[in-house]
DNA sequence: TTGCCTGCAAATAGTTTGCACACCT
DNA sequence: AGGTGTGCAAACTATTTGCAGGCAA
């Protein structure tokens, strides 16, 4: 069993939660995996493992794990949550044309909350860094064709894109 | 009128978009507040002015306003999503227990956007900085009255806290 | 005059909640 | 044994969408 694993089971006894099958599972998912899936790609995930958990019960574990400060929550407006289990902290940089996100360490980036600390005299509990824009992948799917920026089609199509409006063009 | 309204008016017909009062209007709130309002905010802000304006032309105008980059967009989960019309790039603290957002010009964030773009080749529109915790005028009461962690109540509450979870204390 | 934009209302869908039973401690 | 956590289904509600008429250009 992943080491990170063991330490969350400990986490959850020390705190006062309980150590059930479902919570372990879900939190061994998403540090797992290098994606950011949204709740219910996770319950979809984890049927095989555990065909009767619930998506009440996803939400639920994802709440507490939130809480605990051990996975982010990256949401966005109109688009379903997604979760991070990654604890270190670095830059989200989310495609707006092919949704993936992807993660990039960024040195310095733990002097913001310190300025925050310091500067404000506020308590920092956990942080969220993202840019959004276009990823290198669709940077050169675009090149190559320029009418996909409008429609978007890429290699590995997650679905639509973020965003839609585009009445015309600059006039 | 205000000369950021004028170019907002100035940036619509450049791009093709119809300036209407209702577009006018909710951007004029948007720079003028310092709060960080939510959608129906704006709508019942705005019933004075603009008496048949719907909340979906809100909710259109606000995606237009996000996707020109004129304000900032902050979701969060199972939270209502607020609007930042400030658009210098600053970072948003964000209160667990009074759900006030407070913003904090931090030197040289700037730099993150530009490791994304010479590091990982990622073409940035948006970016969002962000970091939750305790304000510094909760963390007063909290000491006032510990008891204060639970419950949440302060000088000028919003409403309920951004979060509930909390079965028991660390055994 | 053209067709984008608005307003209305219904639909959508992600997420939350209440309750009874299960199982972790 | 005790009570937290789960599962189920219904409820919620912020947000989106389709359509007809209005108004900016």
């Amino acid at each position: 069993m992943n080491h990170r694993v063991q330490a969350f089971r400990e986490l959850l006894a020390a705190r006062g939660y309980r150590v059930t099958p479902q919570r372990v599972g879900i939190y061994e998912y998403l540090v797992t995996t290098d994606e950011h899936p949204s709740a219910e790609e996770i319950y979809r995930a984890l049927q095989d493992r555990y065909p009767t958990m619930s998506p009440a019960t996803v939400y639920k574990t994802l709440d507490l794990l939130v809480e605990l400060g051990l996975v982010g929550e990256l949401a966005f407006g109109g688009e379903v949550t997604r979760y991070d289990g990654q604890p270190d902290l670095h830059l989200n940089m989310v495609c707006l044309q092919c949704r993936r996100i992807l993660d990039l360490p960024v040195e310095g980036l733990e002097r913001v909350a310190q300025v925050a600390r310091e500067k404000a005299g506020f308590q920092v509990l956990r942080e969220r860094h993202e840019v959004y824009g276009i990823c290198p992948s669709c940077q050169r799917v675009n090149r190559a064709d320029p009418a996909a920026d409008d429609q978007a089609h890429h290699e590995a199509e997650p679905s639509r894109p973020l965003e839609e409006h585009r009445p015309q063009e600059v006039g």
